[in-house]
RNA sequence: UCCUCAGUAGCUCAGUUGGUUAGAGCGGCGGACUGUUAAUCCGUAGGUCGUAGGUUCAAGUCCUACCUGAGGAGCCA
């Protein structure tokens, strides 16, 4: 017989068939008559109930399926005669597949902190909050690639491992065979990364976007979507150190391009979960959030504002409100100031764009004022920055003096630079968060809780 | 990295101005119950009070350092 998933059961189409489904016992309850085995096997958020007559079943069997255990159960899908739930599996067989002790079994039927949960995230898959954060998950991913898949650009695999530090993302991770006991030496006493893997110092990338410009000016659209790596101590339920990123880039974009992008590619990530994660948004809408269905909707339902920064400066400005961290132009907006922006000013996403050129990177294209670029930060409710991105610099000249004022070594990015030589465009691109995202969509309110095994400081232990 | 808070049973927590034998609910185990839905009811076991020092006649409780976790800030996605 071949076997049924939860999902294809209460699917339809078996009632009074005689079928087989395995998966992992969630509960069990009943008396001396009779047994009610709640079965999950991952498919879906919802169990489906088996009934085991105790006549028919040794007692030392019965026994051993508890919480944790997995089952094998052949018998016929039928109307369920309790309450809460349409059909249920009167059981024929029972075969116990792998038993579970529950004296050491940590999962309980009631419900766990997701702080304990961290700690145990190899089983924490078993829960229904996180299957259903898994589901979307995976769902999400694949709707990445469907959309941009769909409009044309191409997945670029842009290296894990880069030889250039001038990224200016963030600290990084470094990556050495060297021995790190009695590493080699130069005659300044310095460490020699020359006799290293690479003849060279090498780190985990912080992001896609300089090896990304490559492949759009060639193939006019192209996106990245895989691990990115951020040595900061950041300790907040919004970082980790390796978290997924996807990164557009798009040949003959400029900013306003840019944006509309942006807007499109989040409100149809939104929609797909929406149409697809319908059972799993309802159980997190229930359980964690009770106004994650509605704030999706709405971000569906309502236009970005855009605004620049200096108009926001204004704004803030005008707004009377008392700031721990005072408003004016040249200064970076504190997530005091955004977080105003975006609940209590607009209510809505926010795109900033025409940020100060001090304090943004070398690559932005600057704007005819001489001192803004064009870069957007896109502000999300609850979550704060979930998209940074740019239109970027295309003139060699521009470019070469703004690296030369940031100390950013040119003879390292010799290649980037050529780019600027040999047939420019005008091109944009930006960064999304992929678990950021995901944080949005599911309500979770803690990064750790939106990725399998969270990476954080003093924290990888799965 | 800075600030704040927390760490007591497998889990979630209570534990008074320092004072005898550290409690509860859930979970586990044993039992009862003819269809349960986080079942219910009765019973029962379970603790190096984060670690190391210190103050005191006496420390879960006060002090110091460290470890771990959470929230806020910074960095950002």
């Amino acid at each position: 017989m071949i076997r049924s998933t939860v999902k294809e059961l209460f699917a339809g189409g078996k009632l009074n068939e005689a079928v087989l489904l395995k998966g992992w016992v969630r509960t069990r309850r009943g008396n001396k008559k009779v047994a009610f085995i709640a079965i999950n096997d991952g498919t879906t958020i919802h169990n489906m109930q088996v009934v085991a007559d105790a006549e028919k079943f040794p007692e030392a069997l019965l026994k051993q399926v508890t919480t944790g255990c997995s089952l094998s159960v052949k018998g016929r899908l039928v109307e369920s005669l309790g309450k809460g739930q349409q059909v249920e599996i009167h059981a024929e067989s029972i075969e116990l597949l792998g038993a579970c002790d529950p004296e050491v079994y940590p999962l309980q039927k009631k419900g766990h902190s997701f702080e304990f949960l961290r700690e145990i995230a190899h089983l924490r898959f078993r829960t229904n909050t996180f299957g259903a954060v898994f589901r979307i998950r995976h769902a999400l991913s694949f709707a990445i690639h469907k959309y941009f898949n769909d409009k044309g650009f191409y997945y670029l695999h842009t290296p894990i491992i880069t030889a250039s530090d001038a990224e200016g993302a963030g600290a990084m991770f470094r990556v050495t065979t060297l021995d790190l006991v009695d590493p080699p030496r130069d005659d300044q006493g310095k460490i020699d990364f020359g006799q290293d893997f690479f003849g060279r110092s090498t780190n985990l990338t912080v992001s896609g976007q300089l090896e990304g410009e490559l492949g759009a000016l060639a193939l006019s659209s192209i996106y990245t979507f895989g691990p990115t790596f951020r040595a900061e101590n950041s300790n907040t339920p919004r970082h980790v150190a390796e978290f997924w990123m996807i990164e557009p880039e798009m040949a003959f974009y400029d900013i306003d391009d840019n944006m509309d992008l942006a807007e499109d590619f989040l409100k149809y990530l939104v929609r797909y979960a929406l149409d697809h994660c319908k059972d799993d948004l309802d159980f997190l809408n229930n359980m964690i959030d009770k106004e994650l269905l509605e704030r999706l909707q709405f971000i569906l339902e309502n236009d970005f504002v855009r605004i620049s920064y200096t108009e926001a400066i204004e704004l803030l400005e005008k707004s009377g409100k008392q700031f721990e961290f005072p408003v004016g132009w040249g200064a970076d907006l504190q997530a005091e100031h955004e977080r105003y922006l975006v609940e209590q000013e607009f209510k809505k996403p926010v795109i900033l764009t025409g940020y100060p050129s001090e304090i943004k990177s070398f690559y932005m294209k600057q704007n005819e004022d001489g001192k803004t670029v064009r870069a957007m930060d896109v502000l999300f409710p609850k979550i704060g920055e979930i998209i940074g991105g740019s239109q970027r610099e295309e003139n060699h000249e521009k470019l070469l003096k703004r690296m030369r004022e940031m100390e950013i070594p040119e003879e390292e990015l010799w290649w980037y630079l050529d780019t600027r030589k040999f047939g420019t465009v005008e091109h944009s691109g930006f960064g999304l968060g992929f678990e950021r995202l995901l944080m949005f969509v599911t309500g979770m309110s803690n990064i750790r809780d939106v990725i399998p095994f969270p990476r954080t400081p003093k924290s990888a232990e799965f």
